[in-house]
DNA sequence: GTCGTAATTGAAACTAGTTTTCAACTACGT
DNA sequence: ACGTAGTTGAAAACTAGTTTCAATTACGAC
């Protein structure tokens, strides 16, 4: 446990919604100034292999990350402010029968984000 | 319609698996010689607008692609022969009371993605 | 504390993936 | 056939991500 990494750690779980590595760079070398881009790279990867944190996919390409707690969770984006929150307690499991039914295959895993408006966002525009 | 964007689309029709889109090129090549990469990049962004391709999301980056049909779908991947069906029927709108309720964002949309074993890699390796 | 070693770091060079530019070329309606 | 708007491909430009390597740092053994 380095300086570096405590400083991209720190920058990550500050963060509220998802930044890609260059945001995610400036805003931990308010912590560590000399630090460079790569480590931030590295600390990225080092941090997804023990589930710390998550690709945040979107459609088109998938550059942002997100704090994450280890284990089996989902993520939900609010598509007004970008907020992003994570949550936990399965779900898919409720369907996997029926996609094996549908598909034939057998089913192992799942992937799911969804997208929605965060409870600050539902207060102040309250219209729709 | 023109003859590189039948060649691409006729690749991706073709393919059990998703591909990148450097194998796309190659693939569509074989249908029109001088297709240019540029224009493999730029039908599959019309496609992907028009709905009938989809980008394939994994761990790590998400390069490739895979052919799909208009609207709301959602694709399973064998994690044995990398062959990817789609399927739809919904499905998550079941989860979305308790995910509300859980997260306090109001749910607009999801994005699932599935892995599983194919029914022909389940034939043949039928250990496990 | 000091030392030794293995792991980590950051700059620079490099590679891969994607987009832009632009002149030539098609598709297709008239 | 003709005209035009849209499409194409090569090359150049650009962006994201990785490798290399010498210097630095963390940390366990003394
Ligand atoms: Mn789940
Ligand atoms: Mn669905
Ligand atoms: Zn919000
Ligand atoms: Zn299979």
């Amino acid at each position: 446990m380095t300086a570096p990494r405590r400083a991209v750690l720190r920058a990550l779980a500050r963060a509220q919604r998802p930044l890609s590595v260059e945001e995610l760079h400036e805003r931990a070398k308010a912590q560590h100034a000399r630090l460079g881009l790569v480590t931030v790279y590295r600390t990225l990867q080092v941090l997804e292999e023990l589930g710390l944190v998550r690709r945040i996919h979107e459609q088109g390409a998938c550059r942002s990350f997100a704090a994450s707690s280890p284990g089996h969770s989902h993520a939900i984006t609010c598509e007004r402010c970008d907020k992003s929150s994570e949550f936990n307690g399965d779900d898919v499991c409720l369907l996997t029968g029926a996609i094996e039914r549908k598909t034939g295959y057998r089913v192992s895993g799942h992937w799911l984000q969804l997208v929605g408006v965060c409870p600050s966002c539902r207060k102040s525009g309250a219209e729709r």
